[in-house]
DNA sequence: TTTATTTACGCAATCGTTCCCGACCACTCT
DNA sequence: AGAGTGGTCGGGAACGATTGCGTAAATAAA
């Protein structure tokens, strides 16, 4: 079944006029008379005229719309990230076109080819965990594809970035765990080929030096998937419950590592704080509803999301190649509860 | 800056062939020959051709990608819709726009407007709260935009709709607050004009009834926004407690809705269940984690995403207009736990 | 009155693909 | 030998909107 729409070329011709002329008057030209502009958007506005977009892009060579790249959507921290994304697209005029990655470098891979196939003027990407090649990326970043990574960035592509600061993030959170009186504090990263991984690591072992405390590399598990397979967190939990000396403290390193750790004590029956304190980056707005209400590090998701849309924007509205990029890091919050 | 893509006019140019020999040959159309296909596709490869899916669009008139409208991305009841969506246009090929309402009805239209002015196959929305007006999206139908509502639809728009069970799934948690004993239950509803409201609000009614428990009309509330503000929940609760009647028990009619009520009795110190039980339409995968684990009746979101897309997507590859429509309605579940 | 300038509009090309017509060649069949 | 038949390919017109250029009429300047 097709939709049939009214053209610029229908109304020139039951007005009598030319398309150009019909379209210059839309376009409110200086070239064109009044009484002939007033005719026209009288006559567009009663048959309901809107100009075909893809024909436009078409023509304009840009399609006002912006592509957004996301392990899931379902995960609060991009859903907030999203929002911010659409909230600065929206003003601008611009559509943003979401796809998943689902954490697999394939799909990722397959989005990335379906998108720019000159259907997006700009891409916003937090890549997936799988990623280890990004040659495709750079490839398309060097053809002159604006792109702005968010969260999860890659260090050998030059173009703006925005990220949350993960590294004090992680300082913070470790340091509040160490004022606490923690002892034998592990850290649940997320798959280390990531930088927000590597930074939050870094920021972990930090506050450990910092308090003179050693750096156990037992006491360092993995959740390869960023926590989105629940028996990842499971299996990394139990090898680090397994040590001879056991961790009396959890840092987790992302939204759904946090939470599959709660769930996995509560299944254990392992108490928070008494028997295992936690705390980790999170950002859903339930934390404190939980059971405990969880000590948490919260990214400024929404914001991260209005900062890269802008900067996306900026690349695209930019008229000459620009050289000069920015990495914007934004500062967490630390949110002290119960289950510290 | 300009992202040069290559076209079927550069590999024409270059293979010495005319860009219709091209287009044929990238097409696998009978009338290239086996060596000349050969040729093209190797050399397509080697730059790296990717069709201009924005021409494509405009020639085939279609755009191979669907709208989706929801009140807000940032809520896990639609987020996890939205997956669902994502996951079958993903495999047909289809490309997701997503746009939010924030439960305001003229940036609803606004979104309409923008995402049918031909960029859009068809559309999957879910209204917002405020819409009362449906004119413009019924004239869209009427025009032959294929619609399929998700959710929150509209009576008077004869298409293919996709719900949840609501009338039972609100009929199960009533009668389930009345197993338990509760005498007194209150319920706490999304704005009264949702078809999802009246469903839910007549599923509680029925329960009522068929205990032979009285309606008492100030034992119902209204959340006007679905409680994505708090302070409508709040308002609305406090309104409940001040009745000479206080209700011992709550049924949430939405998501926020649930949880801001949560979060309203941990403020004011509402032991649950003990003081007043709670149960609640939510989707949210941490209500078991909650402070206490949260009765609720849980919507299958991405498989109504899935069938929403599934619907769109026949409807828009029907060759003729399709007049027989099917409104899915999916069971809901219901998972009982400390809170009642 | 003649020339210069403005005003107001139309023609046609363009964006990248697709596809309807032909056209041309090499065969095959009467 | 002439007509018919496939097999391959190119020309060119779409799709809908934009825009440089050309030009007629209207007006102003000389």
């Amino acid at each position: 079944m097709k939709f049939e729409a009214v053209t610029i070329k229908h109304i020139a011709q039951e007005l009598g006029l030319s398309t150009s002329t019909v379209s210059r008057a839309l376009r409110d030209s200086h070239e064109i008379s009044q009484a002939t502009k007033k005719m026209v958007l009288d006559h567009a506005k009663k048959v309901g005229f809107k100009p075909n977009r893809i024909a436009q892009s078409l023509k304009e060579r840009k399609s006002l719309s912006i592509g957004v790249i996301v392990c899931e959507i379902a995960n609060s921290f991009f859903s907030q990230v999203i929002n911010g994304i659409d909230s600065v697209a929206y003003k601008h005029g611009y559509n943003v076109i979401i796809a998943q990655s689902m954490e697999s470098a394939e799909r990722e891979l397959m989005n990335l080819e379906y998108l720019t196939s000159s259907s997006i003027d700009g891409l916003i990407i937090s890549v997936s965990t799988e990623t280890k090649n990004f040659s495709y990326l750079k490839k398309l970043h060097e053809r002159g594809l604006p792109i702005v990574f968010v969260d999860r960035v890659i260090d050998d592509i030059e173009t703006h970035k925005v990220i949350a600061d993960n590294y004090k993030g992680a300082y913070k959170a470790t340091k509040h765990l160490i004022e606490r009186g923690y002892k034998k504090i592990a850290i649940l990263s997320n798959n280390s080929g990531l930088s927000i991984s590597q930074e939050r690591l870094d920021g972990y072992k930090a506050a450990l030096k910092e308090a003179n405390m050693p750096l156990r590399e037992n006491m360092i598990a993995y959740c390869d998937h960023g926590g989105m397979i629940y028996n990842e967190v499971e299996s990394a939990m139990k090898m680090l419950l397994k040590q001879r000396v056991k961790p009396d403290a959890i840092f987790a390193g992302s939204d759904k590592i946090t939470t599959g750790c709660l769930r996995f004590m509560k299944h254990k029956n392992i108490r928070t704080p008494q028997d295992l304190a936690l705390i980790g980056f999170s950002n859903t707005d339930l934390t404190e509803l939980l059971n405990p209400p969880l000590s948490v590090i919260k990214q400024p998701a929404f914001e991260m999301g209005e900062a890269s849309a802008s900067l996306l924007l900026s690349l695209i509205e930019s008229k000459r190649a620009q050289t000069k990029f920015e990495t914007r890091s934004q500062s967490t919050e630390l949110l002290i509860r119960k289950s510290t």
